[in-house]
DNA sequence: ATGCATGAGGA
DNA sequence: CCTCATGCATA
């Protein structure tokens, strides 16, 4: 297949991103333009016409719920892979970290296990990761270069070219400064803070062209931490919890003034994408199992194993589905703009008091 | 933009 | 098993 050769997506890439500047298109006409490359290398469509109207594995298409998203990697030096770690394919690009990313031993992952491209660096357990590349949204291939210079777009024809704002930011941007940033800030942000530079992210960013999958992507190879399109658009909108935002934040703050100083240099690198493994299929929950589920969830929050498999049966889910949208729910209660819809207290747990009493023992059905 | 999923790390 | 950070796949 034509890995990265030519690019010949130079095309889609453009609407791709216009999709993704947009916090619009739920409902795109331009269909899945961002899997493009997975599909084609799942199913080994060669790259013949352009891979549109292509649907992978479907909920009703597939009997199996497993889908395959093994890759054999790149034909450049894919052999190199260290043993135990099989995300490192596609050895080509990158190799150039920043300074201040810790080596870190990797935990190797289980050679049979559902492991997938795993980049769990920036968290706490740390690490610096071969960085993954992922071209979801946009293959521009590249926001940004190893020197710090940009590379817009080479049509960028978007940022609001379609239409403008929709549900967020009211315009309304009077930055209360009192920075005096000779260096990048890194004390711990309000959520206010937050909020303002999350805002103000968001307009430069569309400004200058990028798209949230160029930032993440710049990011990795500026810093060494690849993200994917979906962070840095829960960034913007502030799904983050508070100490990720705070995390994120510098890190897309150094992005930013690089890009504003960037004098866009003509170059680019190649970017091919490795994905690798399987992983489960996306479960599709209708909407009145989604009600109940809530219900219960209002009820108690934090099920005990036994209760999640009577709920489970009864709903004719597997256990573990439910159990991961418990988990998923409560996640979403943690973040800074949860899902009732209003920004109540935070509970900030920076200072936090190590327990929180949560006995929950909720018994009912 | 977001729903379901993975996995590291922690008890 | 949970939390938390993060993302593939999808609507």
């Amino acid at each position: 297949m034509a890995t990265a050769a030519s690019n010949p997506y130079s095309i889609i890439s453009s609407s791709s991103m216009v999709h993704a500047d947009s916090a619009v298109m739920q409902g795109s006409p331009f269909r899945n333009h961002q899997k493009l490359l997975q599909s084609e290398y799942l199913q080994g469509v060669p790259s013949n016409g352009h891979p549109l109207g292509h649907q992978w594995v479907t909920s009703l298409s597939e009997g199996s719920q497993w889908s395959a998203a093994s890759l054999a990697a790149s034909p450049l030096e894919q052999q190199d892979v260290k043993p135990g770690r099989e995300d490192l394919q596609l050895g080509a690009i990158i190799h150039h970290r920043s300074p201040h990313v810790a080596h870190h031993s990797p935990h190797a992952s289980h050679p049979g296990a559902w492991g997938a491209a795993v980049s769990h660096n920036t968290s706490a357990s740390g690490g610096a990761q071969p960085v993954n590349i992922y071209t979801q949204a946009g293959f521009t291939v590249n926001g940004m270069l190893e020197h710090g210079a940009m590379t817009p777009p080479a049509n960028s024809a978007q940022s609001g070219g379609l239409h403008a704002g929709l549900r967020d930011t009211p315009e309304h941007h009077h930055h209360h400064h009192h920075h005096c940033h000779d260096h990048s800030d890194e004390e711990t942000p309000t959520s206010d803070e937050l909020e303002q530079f999350a805002k103000q992210f968001k307009q430069r960013r569309i400004k200058l062209g990028f798209t949230q999958a160029d930032v993440g992507l710049a990011l990795g190879t500026l810093y060494g931490n690849v993200f994917s399109q979906t962070t840095i658009c829960r960034f913007e909108a502030l799904q983050l919890s508070f100490k990720n935002m705070c995390k994120l934040k510098p890190l897309l703050n150094k992005w930013l003034e690089e890009a504003d100083s960037s004098t866009g240099s003509p170059s680019s690198i190649d970017k091919i994408a490795a994905q690798g493994r399987k992983r489960k299929k996306r479960t599709s929950i209708e909407v009145s199992v989604k009600g109940v589920l809530e219900t219960h969830f209002l009820k108690c929050p934090k099920p005990a194993a036994q209760e999640i498999s009577s709920l489970a049966d009864s709903l004719q889910l597997e256990k573990e589905v439910v159990r991961v949208w418990f988990c998923n729910r409560r996640q979403k209660e943690k973040r800074m703009t949860p899902p009732g819809g209003d920004q109540p207290p935070q509970p900030h747990e920076l200072f936090a008091h190590g327990a929180s009493a949560d006995a929950s023992a909720c018994h009912d059905l």
